[in-house]
DNA sequence: TATGAAATACCTATTTGTGGGTATTTTGAT
DNA sequence: ATCAAAATACCCACAAATAGGTATTTCATA
């Protein structure tokens, strides 16, 4: 009889994950709805911790960060709707054991949790193809470069930029330079997009 | 006893929902994944029609449309991702009975679904506050408006969208011009954030 | 029918952004 | 100690967007 942990807001989702794991896999699985109150439990004492991305309060990545620096020890199996590169990167980073999307059926998802209780890393079958393409020409955009991306996502003007980051706007516009050519992007508004796909929130 | 569908693409989610309605309503629950697969059922022979809007192939608000126009008969009452008003307005206009947000409780759920059961309408309470105090003030951009919105977001110069639309260039930004005054929007990475966020997929 | 919104188009001056470069200093990793 | 990437800054010329107007035609609705 395993132990499982379900940290999601989405109270229906996470209910209905839930009775799929129940049904499937014999275990007791409790659900939390806010990854403040999750804290209070210790997070060693399930087999696997299901941790949704995005979640109001606190992100799932930062909760396993923060569990992880506290000592608990167990295994963590993202949940997330969205299958952004990036996030996955810094999932595998982190050292999750496993990143499924929200849309895999119900057999992915059974055998993303035998997977992992196995000690196997398991990924959505969606997202392999996708990132390991990615991941081959991927170049990473610097700090410096994220933060002014951010800015002009956020509509400030090179000049503006510049002043708060206390640069020259030459600078800014450099660096506004460079970002398009590692994201292959030639218009502001894809970057734009870019930045509100993958950067903000 | 009731018999239900649930139009979803997500198994995972529609499979919990099922569960959910049918623990606490008696009824009999059909999940289907594919929207286009579901317009081999006649919808007459359900109580109520859970319609998700975010699904690939065909929008949710489509295939009702769709449905509606061929004669079927039933309630219908959409599970939606994101509360935009945009949306929600045009469901409103479509006549569902009643409008869900994924993130809403079980509770919350079960008390839509007899609602819309007993000819009542009902709006997800995450939604209310916000959309009244929206429409209160909502001035709606012109469809003409909107096409040269969703090309700004594409990237399109103003003089590509005259081309596109077999206009001056000098027209394409009186348009824009009103769309910023209407929107109250005075950067153009805002209004393209409002369009990823409210006009695009 | 009159009023207003929608859609069209133009003018001018000013500000921004772009694409092509080059060049220096810091810094982190080998 | 060296090498590459990051971060800084500038030049030039051209393209594009913006803010501020004004003005016409069409069309639905009050």
């Amino acid at each position: 009889m395993f132990k499982f942990l379900i940290i999601d807001d989405h109270e229906l989702f996470s209910n209905g994950l839930k009775q799929i794991i129940e049904k499937y896999i014999p275990s007791k699985v409790t659900t939390i709805h806010d990854p403040l109150l999750s804290l209070a439990y210790n997070f060693s004492d399930f087999d696997l911790v299901f941790v949704d991305m995005d979640m109001p309060n606190m992100k799932g990545l930062e909760l396993i960060e923060k569990v992880i620096e506290r000592g608990d020890i167990s295994k963590y199996l993202i949940i997330s709707m969205h299958n952004k590169p990036s996030l996955i990167r810094k999932a595998q980073k982190l050292g999750v054991q496993g990143y499924m999307l929200k849309d895999d059926n119900v057999e992915d998802i059974i055998n993303a949790t035998n997977a992992v209780l196995h000690d196997k890393l398991y990924m959505s079958p969606k997202i392999n193809h996708n990132t390991i393409d990615i991941n081959k020409t991927f170049t990473p955009i610097s700090p410096r470069e994220e933060q002014v991306l951010k800015y002009i996502a956020m509509g400030k003007t090179m000049k503006e930029i510049g002043e708060l980051l206390n640069i020259s706007p030459d600078t800014a516009i450099t660096h506004g330079k460079k970002i398009k050519q590692k994201l292959k992007i030639d218009s502001k508004a894809g970057l734009i997009k870019y930045a509100v796909e993958n950067l903000l929130t």
